[in-house]
DNA sequence: TGACATGTTGTACAAATGTACGATATTTTA
DNA sequence: TAAAATATCGTACATTTGTACAACATGTCA
């Protein structure tokens, strides 16, 4: 069966997601190493492991090549592009599109320390001089 | 039927939080005015909502009281922990329970601004003198 | 080269999800 | 008070999701 093709991804699944997380990690993976990758609480077998890339697959998200009589997975979608989807609907439906909210939330509850706001800056600093009107750009736009 | 214990609630499906998060908004309301509230984008009849409620209410996640005929919804479940949990497992399948790398993509797409970012500094800054030792807590913890 | 180990394929299947119709009950309102 | 409007309730149903087994294929190693 012919993958799909590369634009507009259709959506990917929490536990996909979840899988294509440790493929990017690893860059190329065969059902072994990937599934050898999860936390050991998870407990899923191995033949899930592979149902689920196969279905990443058919979604467009990875392809694989043979080594030996395995398959050799590899992302396939820019992960820039799934990243930003992914977080895209999730605001979307938790937060109406706003992304302010959850950061806070996040500060709130100590999940980003004082450095990783001061990086932050610089970060939105740099980008600043070469996008400027960066200062009143808040939520998401097209839908 | 008996809606579930508080403690521990079932999962959200996207369609449900995006309901619940309508309600939150409105604070309380009938079916009639959160189907309203729904962009026009979006196409779902009433019956679709008043599903979604029900399913909501039997998650525990909302109850409704009765107003002349109709249902009156309003949140059941803390939002603050229902808005953690969600964050938490979304985290947890993207980036691996790591919130940092979703911030600096929303920095790096300017989806939070420099102002947004000194905000967050203040709330930081405030939280700190409240409860030492935030410097090196990234990540979450408990799995 | 033949048995063993390890892969893949086909398939299954229950539960959750998204969506909504039709019947019935109950207010309103003319 | 009868009809119109509006709700709810029961139910349905196609898909997607999560999970996995059994059969078959194929490298690999003794």
């Amino acid at each position: 069966m012919a993958i799909k093709s590369n634009d507009s991804l259709q959506p990917l699944s929490p536990a996909e997601t979840e899988i294509l997380r440790l493929l990017w990690e690893i860059g190329t993976g065969t059902v072994q190493q990937i599934y050898e990758k999860l936390p050991s609480e998870r407990q899923i077998t191995y033949a899930t492991v592979q149902t689920l890339l196969r279905r990443l697959e058919k979604k467009g998200y990875v392809t694989h090549t043979i080594e030996g009589k395995a398959h050799v997975f590899q992302p396939y979608a820019r992960r820039e592009q799934v990243v930003s989807s992914a977080i895209s609907s999730f605001l979307e439906k938790l937060f109406g599109g706003d992304p302010v909210p959850l950061v806070q939330h996040l500060a709130r509850h100590n999940q980003i320390t004082v450095e990783d706001i001061e990086r932050l800056r610089e970060l939105v600093d740099n980008h600043d001089s070469e996008n400027k009107n960066t200062t009143d750009n808040i939520g998401l736009q097209g839908e």
